[in-house]
RNA sequence: CGGGGAGUGGCGCAGUUGGUAGCGUGCCUGGUUUGGGACCAGGAGGCCGGGGGUUCAAGUCCCCCCUCCCCGACCA
């Protein structure tokens, strides 16, 4: 089919619009794709909307061909489920509410699990009819705190989302082995660099889960990858390798300092390091030879509150994320001075492990980080202002209530599978596959009945795409400072005709006639046949554009060539016009 | 939600001690141009984010709210 720029909806802008940081974004509106609508709203324009089509249509093509089979749910969803599945509170404000005009509560569905759930539950109930794969592609919508970076990052998006339904644990494995196989193809398929990493199952309750993520500057995911073996994993999902047990016995005993004016690591350090009587021989003290101990609070999901101490060594900050995601389902937050206040045998600046834990006198649970070796020596806190403790050794002088992944991890951390160094890296998640278990399958009552006519919890997996961000991840990965450039797979025309001549001359006609062969054999062509535009116009309009190939109309058509353009490779031929159409059919897709 | 910046024709911006709202681009008309965002002339287009106030007079000063962007918190 053609598209006629003369009568396309459809206008390029001069510039850069400033509300849009990122590539994609700054892009895709400048380049006439989307206009926002509200916040964290975009409107789809024809040439975003194809675009958003063929992406979507690969997305579909690759769900149907491994036997997934499409369904579609209302956007606008009851309560009830939500109520059950406890996600009615537990999603707080990111959920959007609405009520009709009885006052009976309704909600725009942010993902659709508990609907999934409940409609096998009402059409199934044999272990016969599984495994089952049902996906739908709908907008989704949530109430982000900070909608961002364009089609990002929004409060409405499209999402496929898949759900996969099995008797058991090696039915699930199999499925979700076929989604994650559909997903590499989908991506691949795309033109969409991706990592996939190990990430957290959480609160979910399920076992594996992996992250697609599209590495890129702008993302929002930190992840880490190893520079020799494959292990990738997103930050909270580390897990750092057990240290070996330390031989204490020839240590010092432990011994209380008066070290007064040291409420930070970096004071308690220059003190040690500046007197005389504590000075060490072999080398200076840093901060890791201190055992920082952060007190946070937890809320519980029963609201129940309850304080917890986390033990760092001290050149490192607890990462907050990775523990949010180790206590999960309860959620972190601060433990103020006035808690402080509260707990006297806890003395700010000043903490110390012989106070913690639940069989000492603050009786607040005490967590160590896995780094800490059994047997490693510290200088702490002696839970007296002005007082420190130097040689308490773990295993000897304190202990604890069992060892958590808190520290941060950071660039040039031991890879916990072959001790090669971790990258930290930034990413877009574009994709996850998830093993959900019998969660919404138990609270919703999905039972099928087995071989042997008895009751089972079905298990099912989850798995979506992104597929309004995948554009905008697209976006980012194809693009230069003229403008887009899509791969052929998702471009919104297959090949844009330029008309460079002057008006009257036969470079209109050969244009026309061009755009009518391709358009024959089942090209989309976009022709520029607008009138009174200067050539510069029409160039740069096309490299903003970005499809995949362009075919110059212009001064060579007097002598019967045309020039044609490959945007992604940055190559141009000269070509008889005659053959045009099929040299532009046969260039290869990129 | 915390910190920082900003809201003025579609887009990018200016607007002085408070005194009739401007420029560039885009759009319309006519003419000249036509291989890298052309030129001339004439036009249309504004609740100056919203609401209160101060003042003879508010884009400009004061208060409240909303929205957008960046950093952080949050993110099945």
């Amino acid at each position: 089919m053609i598209l006629r720029m003369s009568t396309m909806f459809l206008r390029t802008l001069r510039d850069d619009p400033v509300d849009a940081e990122v590539p994609s974004h700054r892009l895709l509106v400048r380049a006439g794709y989307i206009r926002r609508a509200a916040p964290g709203g975009y409107t789809w324009l024809p040439l975003g909307l194809r675009t958003l089509n063929r992406v979507e249509t690969i997305i579909r093509q690759e769900m149907d061909a491994i036997g997934a089979q499409e369904v579609h749910f209302p956007a606008m969803l009851p309560r009830e489920p939500y109520e059950i599945s406890g996600r009615w509170t537990d999603y707080g404000p990111n959920l959007f509410r609405l009520q009709d005009r009885r006052g009976v509560d309704y909600l725009l569905g942010p993902t659709h699990e508990e609907m999934f759930t409940l409609l096998v539950k009402d059409l199934y109930s044999s272990y016969k009819d599984l495994p089952l794969w049902l996906y739908q592609i709908q907008t989704k919508f949530r109430d982000e705190a900070r909608p961002r970076a364009g089609l990002l990052r929004g409060r409405e998006f499209l999402m496929k989302d898949s759900y996969s339904f099995d008797i058991d644990q090696d039915g699930l494995q199999r499925s979700y082995d076929a989604h994650r196989a559909a997903y590499l193809r989908t991506f691949d398929r795309l033109g969409l660099p991706y990592d996939v990493v190990s990430a957290m199952s959480g609160a979910m309750g399920g076992s594996a889960s992996e992250e697609f993520l599209f590495p890129c500057e702008s993302g929002e995911d930190t992840f880490v990858s190893c520079s020799k073996c494959d292990y990738a994993a997103n930050t909270e999902a580390v897990r750092v390798g057990e240290p070996a047990k330390i031989d204490y016995s020839g240590f010092a005993a432990a011994v209380v300092h008066e070290t007064p004016a040291t409420p930070t690591i970096a004071t308690l350090v220059d003190l040690f390091n500046s007197r005389a009587d504590l000075k060490r021989s072999d080398r200076a003290w840093h901060s890791g030879d201190t055992l920082k101990n952060v007190i946070v609070n937890l809320r519980h999901p029963d609201g129940r509150i309850e304080p917890l101490a986390v033990g760092v060594p001290g050149d490192r900050d607890v990462d907050l994320k990775r523990l949010e995601a180790q206590v999960a389902p309860a959620e972190i937050f601060d433990f103020t001075d006035e808690d402080f206040a509260k707990n006297k045998n806890l003395v700010k600046g000043y903490i110390g492990p012989t106070a913690l834990g639940e069989k000492n006198v603050s009786s607040i649970r005490f967590l160590l980080d896995r780094s800490i070796a059994i047997g490693s020596a510290w200088i702490t806190g002696a839970n007296a202002t002005g007082r420190h403790v130097a040689s308490l050794v773990y295993g000897r002088d304190f202990s604890c209530d069992g060892v958590v992944d808190a520290a941060d991890v950071r660039d040039g951390d031991p890879c916990p599978k072959c001790g090669s160094k971790l990258q930290i890296r930034r990413g877009i998640e574009i994709g996850h596959v998830f093993q959900l278990g019998r969660k919404y399958a138990e609270t919703l009552g999905l039972t099928v009945l087995d071989q042997n006519g008895k009751t089972q919890v079905v298990t099912m997996g989850s798995y979506g795409i992104g597929v309004s961000r995948a554009v905008a991840a697209i976006a980012e990965a194809n693009h230069d400072e003229l403008g887009l450039k899509w791969p052929t797979a998702v471009s919104p025309a297959d090949v844009h005709i330029v008309i460079a001549g002057k008006p009257g001359d036969e470079t209109a006609g050969a244009g026309e006639k061009l755009a009518e062969e391709l358009s024959a054999k089942q090209m989309t062509v976009i022709l520029d046949d607008r009138k009174g535009v200067s050539p510069g116009v029409r160039f740069k309009d096309a490299e903003l554009i970005g499809t995949p190939r362009i075919v110059i109309a212009g001064r060579g058509v007097a002598t019967g060539v045309v020039e044609v353009r490959n945007r992604r490779a940055g190559t141009v031929s000269e070509v008889a016009l005659a053959n045009a159409a099929e040299f532009v059919a046969k260039m290869p897709a990129t």
